[in-house]
DNA sequence: CAATATTAGTTGAAAATGTAACTAACAAGG
DNA sequence: CCTTGTTAGTTACATTTTCAACTAATATTG
């Protein structure tokens, strides 16, 4: 047992060398954490959801996404809208300046996705994600 | 730009949930966190070293290092021995039952990675873990 | 060899995360 | 309806992580 030849390492350490590499992008524009850039991806690409869909899709507790929400309220990117019947849930929506980081933070970030897919040759990074995709589902 | 296509989340995602899924073997077992882990794997592997060489080996910050080792001097797995000719660093080293705790925990990692292997097929994985050492060093 | 810089590691405070218990709204069975 | 159960989300508290400042030992340089 090697290691470097560990999965669950390998992934780990990849996924901090890329995600330090990334993260610079909307923490030091935004202030965000990496929950609430999150957040902010799932309105932006998907529109209106409530807290809880946010949660199922991404993998993010409760906790953290509702700290993420109201984090994302205070710089004035997300509002709440009650919704009539269901008064549970809230529907979240970004605002013209959540839009405005939104469009800003996804050009970032297909940027870096490209130079990624350029490092690794096309070929591989269509393995690589299939890969992924199927660690992510797990066991 | 997708967001199931964006590398850095894939990534996250798939250390996650695999993760996840290991961290009950040294949790459940012997109560560590993943630094610890990481630690006495290293130490079980390489052998004896100062902090410092785990610190650069793993990526790990020198403070969480300082915990991991107090961690683990306090569980009876590792002792530090004092270096005559720099007394700045201590060499680490298992002991008897941090011996025992690495080779349990190194063959259920064994195991572990040999399972993801026969899902994932030996030609992907050569392929993934290629992706992943590349990602690894960052740029 | 004295002054300064660097290195290994520790510590304390602040930030972030995880866990559990909680509230409020809705759902379902009797 | 009304008790019981479930769901969405929040809050309080404990654990963990991060950041900055620190100590002690060695290296460097004038």
């Amino acid at each position: 047992m090697d290691l470097s030849n560990f999965l669950p390492y390998l992934l780990n350490q990849a996924a901090d060398a890329q995600g330090a590499a990334f993260s610079p992008t909307y923490k030091d524009r935004y202030g965000m954490l990496q929950t609430e850039w999150r957040i902010l991806f799932h309105l932006g690409q998907y529109g209106d959801l409530a807290a809880k869909q946010i949660c199922d899709r991404a993998h993010i507790h409760k906790t953290k996404a509702s700290r993420g929400v109201s984090a994302l309220e205070d710089k004035r990117f997300v509002v709440r809208e009650e919704v009539a019947k269901d008064r549970r849930h809230a529907l979240l929506s970004l605002t013209a300046a959540g839009r405005a980081a939104y469009d800003d933070l996804s050009m970032a970030a297909a940027q870096f996705d490209r130079k990624l897919q350029e490092r690794l040759g096309g070929d591989d990074v269509q393995t690589l994600k299939r890969c992924l995709r199927a660690l992510m589902k797990n066991s």
